[in-house]
RNA sequence: UGCCUGGUGGUGUAAUGGUAGCACAGGCGACUUUGACUCGCCUAGUCAUGGUUCGAAUCCAUGCCGGGCAGCCA
């Protein structure tokens, strides 16, 4: 767990958020940056929140102070404890060795204790950074953890006068709001006694009345233009048992009310959300300003969310894809989904380059997909040993080669290492080649083997095409070749140039393994635009093929990434794969310029 | 018709009163035992109109266009 040091050369971010947070230290209003991630567990994380980590993170890292990662678990309704674990391993995984020191999480067990400052009452609570507590003893924070906290400040509104218990069913709440442009109507439930508030308030929490007989409503404005600000709903009832508490509360806090307390309680200083918050803020800041605390309030800083083409982020259409069977489920390598990013071998760093590099801004932003796979591409390129392996395979007679006979070559595991390291790959008489790489009546400006042609066989030597063989059908069954054995490296002809130089992978060494060819899921750049999602889902997002590998991979272990030469980025599959059988994920192609040389080609030959 | 926010090449993002830059995408070329990588070159932008100023993407005014907000969701 050791920090990553920053990229030489690479500037410290800067926006309207960090220089927020600089003036704030200059200033000396914070003592030291507290940030937090709190994501809602009712599903699984994606991309967009992980733009969300990398801001609180990152702002925390630059100033060495902390993030809290914490469960804004406060409807019973929609949340499940399996959605923790979940955010849990997707969080560390997406900041290990970047800001996994910064982490925070608190001891097992702990709760905000009452207490006073300077003569006011608190509740605080603080957790440890990075290793400060073996792991074990740890667990995020959690909002539910604060109920009873919360509920001994909304007693202190009452009294204060701030806060009253309303009656109105929901749907007169609703109307008595009034509209936007149009102020709402004062409950007539407003003006009850601080004593009778109290006493229904008590009754409420003691389990006395159903679910939705009533509310605890803050006491602002019925008029104000900001609809938020319209005696907004701090508690509502609900007897449901809750995966935190179980069957200890049947009043649950309303996000406005409990998010600025737990941010205050966790002593969080800047707390960094997503655009549609902004009408929340003068909410945020009205409740700490009532209750009078004693330490330095947090402050709420909003920055538009992660929008990328062809990825859905919403929980709802997310929920729904894995439903309904679209995707074998979140973590799903076609889901934008932490969890099937991570499974379809896109390495952490790419995620967070990606998330860093589409900036902190406040206009709604459409981010181009190619974006994120340049970054993925760009990481994979650097990291990835390269190995052969064949798709879909069609096979050539070497016929200059005796059966059994082997040709000993040297491959390099990854050309862009300062320092190349080699591997013994073995050439025989039969050999599969990518269909593709084989062209009977070829397309202009065609590199690759055709009849009467020459290709190179990487790392092997320049054959020559003699013969093709089809069945009855005409189907090619193999392709006859010569070998030229004196262009392998270091004989005679090593130099001899080709256009096009092709993988390959022996027939009688190679190994079969299912691969996975994965797509983009819609067919349209903007599917969450789509009345139906489903409707442009596409077919094609999965294919599934069994490739012909190299010997070596056949010992690949998930979390390994390898670039078949030519094709594109591969991993196994985390959850498929067994030892001695991996099942390879296709992380990403690699760029293809092929298509547009032939096409170009093509179109300049053609009348 | 209310309030809050925004508007810089195709996309994203810098420039905080002083040469509109970077990245992705696109185009052309070089290199290449990956049609990858790498390298070079090119295309393309300040929403509009006024004003302040020696000088405006930046400040002011007006207009236009976009996004968000009326859950007992977060």
């Amino acid at each position: 767990m050791t920090a990553e040091p920053a990229p030489a050369g690479a500037p410290t971010p800067s926006d309207f958020i960090r220089d927020a947070v600089a003036s704030d230290l200059a200033a000396k209003r914070h003592a030291a940056v507290v940030t937090r991630f709190p994501p809602e567990p009712n599903g699984y994380l994606h991309i967009g929140h992980g733009k969300a980590i990398c801001i609180n993170a990152g702002i925390a890292r630059e100033n060495q102070g902390r993030f809290n990662l914490r469960m804004d678990d406060t409807n019973p309704a929609k949340e499940e404890a399996e959605y923790v674990d979940a955010i849990i391993a997707d969080v560390q995984w997406l900041i290990a060795g970047w800001a996994d020191h910064c982490l925070c999480l608190q001891e097992k067990g702990a709760r905000p204790v009452a207490h006073t400052v300077n003569g006011k009452a608190d509740f605080h609570l603080v957790g440890a950074a990075g290793q400060a507590k073996a792991a074990a003893l740890l667990e995020p924070f959690h909002a539910s953890n604060y109920f009873d906290a919360l509920y001994e400040f909304a007693l202190t509104l009452i009294r204060q006068g701030k806060a009253y218990v309303c009656d109105l069913s929901p749907k007169e709440t609703d109307e008595y709001r009034g509209a936007p442009d149009k102020p709402g109507r004062e409950s007539p439930y407003r003006h009850r006694s601080v004593a009778e508030n109290l006493d229904l308030f008590q009754r409420m929490k003691t389990g006395e009345f159903p679910d939705g007989a009533r509310t605890l409503r803050s006491k602002i404005d019925m008029a104000s233009p900001n609809v938020w600000l319209r005696d907004p709903l701090l508690y509502r009832i609900r007897h449901a048992s809750h995966h935190q508490t179980g069957d200890r509360w049947c009043i649950y806090p309303l996000y406005d009310y409990a998010h600025c307390l737990s941010d205050y309680i966790e002593g969080v200083t800047h707390s960094l959300c997503s655009l549609e918050f902004t009408v929340h803020r003068p909410l945020y800041d009205w409740i700490l300003e009532q209750l009078d605390l004693p330490r330095p309030r947090p402050h709420q800083y909003e920055f538009a969310k992660l929008i990328t083409t062809y990825m859905i982020t919403s929980k709802r259409n997310l929920l729904r894809l894995v439903n309904e069977g679209v995707v074998s489920g979140w973590d799903d390598p076609r889901l934008p989904t932490l969890s099937g990013i991570r499974r379809r071998g896109i390495p952490a760093s790419a995620v967070r380059n990606f998330a860093i590099g589409a900036g902190v801004t406040k206009y709604d932003s459409v981010t181009e997909i190619a974006v994120f796979e340049h970054h993925i591409r760009e990481e994979l390129n650097l990291s990835s040993a390269r190995r052969l392996a064949v798709l879909r395979p069609v096979k050539i007679v070497l016929t200059n080669l005796a059966p059994g006979e082997t040709v000993e070559c040297e491959a390099t595991n990854n050309p862009q290492s300062d320092t190349p390291t080699t591997r013994k790959i073995a050439l025989t008489r039969e050999v599969f080649i990518e269909s593709d790489d084989f062209a009977e009546v070829p397309p202009p400006k065609y590199f690759r083997l055709k009849p009467g042609g020459e290709v190179r066989l990487k790392y092997a030597c320049i054959i020559s095409c003699q013969e093709v063989v089809k069945d009855a059908a005409g189907a090619v069954t193999e392709i006859r070749c010569t070998a030229q054995l004196d262009t392998r490296a270091g004989q005679a002809n090593a130099d001899k140039k080709v256009k096009g130089t092709i993988h390959w992978v022996s027939v009688s060494q190679g190994v079969s393994v299912e691969t996975r060819l994965y797509d983009r899921l819609f067919t349209v750049p903007e599917p969450w635009t789509a009345e139906d999602l489903r409707t442009f889902v596409n077919p094609r997002s999965l294919e599934t093929v069994t490739a012909i590998v190299e010997p070596s991979l056949r010992d690949a272990r998930p979390g390994e990434c390898f670039q078949f030469e030519r094709l594109g980025y591969f991993t196994p599959d985390a959850k498929d794969s067994a030892p001695g059988r991996p099942v390879f994920n296709r992380t990403i192609t690699l760029k293809d310029t092929t298509i547009k040389a032939v096409a170009k080609a093509g179109t300049h030959s053609s009348p």
